[in-house]
DNA sequence: ATAATATGATCTTTTTATATATCATTCACG
DNA sequence: CGTGAATGATATATAAAAAGATCATATTAT
């Protein structure tokens, strides 16, 4: 099958959203608000249970202190190795979004 | 102002989106056909006229090569400085859509 | 326990992403 | 030059994103 890639990848995005949020301290709606997008509906986007817009992902980044992009799949190992030890710089969460390289948690 | 910050960054997607299937010579058909979607609709995506669900960028970046991340925007520069000089490597456009940190072309 | 705040969850309506079909234009190429 | 492929573009129909309201269930205080 392999037919769920997609929602694997919306439900990693939540949770890396939900785990900013919580770092950083700031409400469902709050966010919400930043991200000129509704509590219920930034909470399904949370939740990993819809796939928000393009924009709609931006704009919740980015209230969150996140950047989309997309990088050339070669360079993600070592994007990730360049993201990973930067826990103790601020206090985010050195997370990314690509849910292919899926390991068994 | 400042009021078009998501139009951009759907426009910059867009341009790094042709770019880079421009790159692996590909159609927009096949691209689109990889992505599971319809070709009319890949050109509007590639246009920047209108934002795609997170889940289609996903699926149009992977048929691509590509990867969606969110990174910390304090580890953006870094994370440009790392992909700008891969230019060589493969022969694929070491770019990005962060369409924020946007200086003058 | 009680009150307040944050989150989970569902419903109705509006907006828009996407499919399918179609036509025009441009681009490669024999 | 003309034939076909690739792209630009538009129209109608459908599915899904998003708003707004509302209620329930935590969670966190006091």
């Amino acid at each position: 099958m392999m037919a769920r890639a997609e929602s694997d990848a919306i439900l990693d995005i939540g949770k890396l959203l939900k785990a900013t949020r919580k770092v950083k301290r700031l409400t469902q709606e709050q966010v919400a608000d930043m991200a000129g997008i509704s509590r219920p509906r930034y909470r399904e986007i949370e939740a990993g249970s819809s796939a928000a817009r393009t924009t709609t992902l931006i704009n919740i980044a980015r209230a969150l202190g996140l950047e989309l992009m997309l990088i050339p799949q070669a360079m993600v190992p070592a994007v990730d190795a360049l993201l990973r030890p930067h826990d103790d710089l601020d206090d985010l969460p050195a997370f990314v979004a690509h849910p292919d390289g899926e390991r068994g948690d």
